[in-house]
DNA sequence: AGCACGCCGACT
DNA sequence: GTCGGCGTGCTC
């Protein structure tokens, strides 16, 4: 009997062996169940031995192959990659790939109705809802019938049985329909046509070969990617086609898009599907049936059959990195299955991050450049506020220039947008009377002061507490101050400065969920609001016509602050915010607030120069040989004490190997110090772009034996670390 | 992951 | 005397 070796989505130190029994139809990526202990687990075959390994051991055997074509060995080889790479079990990327269980299984089917045309001997008035109901819709479910006509579904069993509707078996998750590559495409310009171009030819050479579409908002980058869809299509029936975007990008907009190029919709993939739309998708893309998924990060774990081409819409943008479980980024991630699929893959944005412009200046991915079409909103002047010369007055944060042109633009009728990348009220509240600072518990984070709520906020722990009378410290009454501006206090400033204009904030504390989100989207849309005081949460993928001013109330706060990524952030934060801002017939203006003006990452900024402000970015970085010009992975350890947490960081400290080129530093509180309870203590590794990194934190986790109250868990190319 | 086995504290 | 806490080890 053959030997099937069994990788199963558990955290077993390594495959398992069964036998094969006679007859079984299995193969080497077969999806199958076996018994490990009591229970019957899904796993996936990873090798099948000749006959004699089973001799003389006692092997259990498969108990079931799914009806589901193997997993390829590409994506095997991914999946070995990623837990390779993100220091990860190989059972846990294997359950990330296989999210949607019922895909393993064909397609339930369900009992639907149509209505045959005969008139049922007796007609009653929900009788003649149900029929008038089956007949301006699709074959539906009893249930669905019943609900749609406001009777119950006793009614549809009754015109069954009387001969008016027809009971039908239906696949409950069907195939998707077929996207029509052969539909005609948008008419290109000379520029998006030569870029479509290159990517055609890819797409029929076949074989791994990144590119960077890097265009501006309007640029039609979209309609370029199409066309590479389209040829990839062509020119093979069987190549399925992988579009990743950030999660809050996948509206019904975009999906419209694709339904108008290409007749149908594609297969979508978030994190908002019900069970069942995530088996169907699942199931159509293991089969190799879905032609076009489009989703968020994670649809990067789908099992494909044939993928031929990888695009990641909006590559730059923080959302693709995944913080939680196994960390990974799918931008990078992407390129990575590519190669292994030998599929094309191409990143698209208007600002792409610095990682990725370094990949296409060294050649490693082709560059294809899209500049604005005539008529698409322009980016907008960006002047900076030297701040020095126009101070504000004192206790308030907007300067005189800026102030004007807020006043001009609203008496124009026009809207504008100001940027304070600081919740709350006051970033800091100290008292009057001794001078203490007001710091979170068992930390040194300051508290922020929220107005509206009438409490004092850490943002790093969550703490939060109702603002005391007295100073905690000295017990002065009424002594506490808020000091320094929140978008709380900006927004008042405006109030007083411009009675009559109708003001909001957008943040996370006032937009809460997507209810929230979108009436301040459509009443800004509307015209409903005049001036909008918003944190990074305005950045946002939103569109609105009559923004022609946007503020930056204060420049500097985004370039410092500890954060590898800050001022790359500042300059995507502000070209997308300044991108959003008018139309051609309306041109947009920013004005910059620093202190700094003579900084050459401002000066880049207000000349629009990306390219000479990425080339600051990009010196400061090699010079501290951070990426991508070196390594960095993250240990975060967390227990229930922070005593029993700094302890263990101190042990796994001495433990750390010593490598060439490696620099390790902590361990110091984590960016967010207590989640959940739990204190978070972490190390940052640095090491050279030639050192293997998985493999370092690998040996130095191998190596360590934690109490069983403290967990750790390895952030590989760590995205956040203030 | 789940589960069994095993060794110490307060209960019918 | 036992019920049950979770630390440790095992699953082909």
């Amino acid at each position: 009997m053959p030997v099937a070796r069994i990788l199963f989505t558990l955290p077993l130190p390594e495959p398992f062996d069964y036998a094969v029994p006679e007859g079984m139809e299995i193969a080497e990526g077969s999806y199958v169940a076996a018994p490990v202990g009591k229970y019957d687990r899904l796993g996936i075959v990873v090798e099948i031995l000749p006959d004699a390994a089973g001799e003389g051991r006692a092997l259990k055997e498969v108990a079931e192959v799914y009806p589901v074509p193997p997993m390829t060995a590409a994506m095997r080889d991914f999946l070995s990659f990623s837990a390779r790479y993100t220091v990860s079990h190989p059972g846990q990327l294997l359950s990330m790939a296989l999210r949607a269980r019922g895909g393993l299984l064909p397609s339930p089917t369900e009992t639907v109705y149509e209505a045959t045309g005969a008139m049922p001997a007796r007609m009653t008035e929900a009788r003649e809802k149900v029929l008038e109901a089956a007949g301006q819709s699709d074959a539906l479910t009893a249930a669905e019938l019943a609900q749609a006509a406001g009777v119950s579904s006793g009614v549809v069993k009754g015109l069954a049985e009387a001969g008016a509707l027809r009971a039908l078996e239906m696949l409950s998750d069907p195939p998707f329909p077929k996207p029509d590559p052969d539909l005609p495409g948008a008419d290109l310009t000379a520029e998006q046509e030569e870029a479509a171009e290159a990517l055609r030819a890819a797409a029929r050479a076949g074989g791994f070969q990144p590119f960077l579409i890097d265009g501006v908002t309007g640029s039609g980058k979209t309609e370029v990617y199409f066309e590479a869809i389209a040829e990839t299509l062509k020119a093979d029936p069987e190549a399925q086609v992988l579009v990743l975007l950030p999660e809050i990008a996948l509206t019904q907009a975009i999906l419209s898009r694709f339904e108008a190029r290409f007749g149908a919709p594609p297969a979508p993939w978030h994190s908002g599907l019900s069970d069942k739309e995530r088996r169907r998708t699942w199931r159509e893309t293991a089969h190799g049936r879905a032609r076009i998924v489009i989703g968020a990060r994670s649809a990067l774990f789908l099992p494909f059959r044939k993928l031929k081409l990888v695009i990641v819409d909006e590559e730059h943008d923080g959302s693709f990195k995944q913080e939680e479980g196994v960390t990974y980024h799918a931008r990078d991630m992407a390129v990575m299955r590519a190669k292994l699929e030998d599929a094309a893959v191409i990143l698209a944005s208007a600002t792409p991050s610095l990682e990725t412009i370094v990949n296409a200046e060294s050649g490693r991915y082709v560059r294809l450049k899209l500049s604005a079409r005539p008529g698409a909103a322009r980016l907008p002047d960006v002047e900076l506020v030297d701040l020095r010369a126009d101070p504000p007055p004192k206790g308030m944060w907007l300067s005189s220039r800026l102030v004007n042109e807020m006043r001009a633009t609203f008496e124009a009728g026009e809207q504008t947008l100001l940027f304070l990348n600081r919740r709350g009220y006051a970033p800091l509240v100290i008292c009057k009377a001794c001078g203490e600072r007001l710091k979170s518990p068992g930390t040194e984070n300051w508290l922020t002061e929220h107005r509206y709520t009438g409490r004092l906020v850490c943002h790093v722990t969550g703490f939060s507490m109702p603002k005391p009378k007295t100073c905690p410290h000295c017990g002065a009454a009424d002594s506490l101050m808020g000091v320094g501006p929140g978008v709380e206090r900006v927004a008042e400033e405006v109030r007083v400065l411009m009675p009559e204009a109708r003001i909001e904030i957008f943040s996370s504390d006032t937009a809460q969920g997507g209810e929230a989100t979108r009436g301040i989207v459509e009443r800004m849309e509307a015209g409903e609001i005049d001036v909008l005081i918003g944190t990074q949460i305005v950045a946002k993928g939103h569109n609105f016509p009559k923004l022609t001013l946007v503020g930056v109330v204060d420049a500097d706060s985004g370039m410092k602050g500890g954060d590898l990524r800050a001022g790359e952030r500042t300059y995507q934060l502000l070209s997308q915010v300044a991108g959003r801002a008018g139309r051609a017939e309306r041109p947009g203006r920013a004005l910059v607030q620093t202190y700094a003006p003579e900084n050459p990452a401002m000066l880049a900024l207000a000349d629009g120069d990306r390219d000479g402000f990425l080339q600051i970015e990009r010196d400061v970085r090699a010079e501290l040989g951070l990426p991508p010009f070196g390594r960095l992975a993250a240990v975060i350890l967390s227990g229930p004490t922070a005593e029993l947490v700094d302890e263990t960081a101190r042990t796994i400290a001495e433990l750390a190997p010593n490598g060439e080129g490696v620099e390790l530093y902590g361990p110091a509180p984590a960016p967010i110090t207590v989640l959940r309870g739990r204190h978070r203590r972490r190390f940052l590794v640095k090491t050279a772009r030639n050192v293997d990194l998985p493999a370092y934190m690998a040996a130095w986790v191998a190596k360590l034996k934690l109490p069983s109250a403290v967990r750790l868990s390895v952030d590989i190319d760590p995205y956040s670390f203030l």
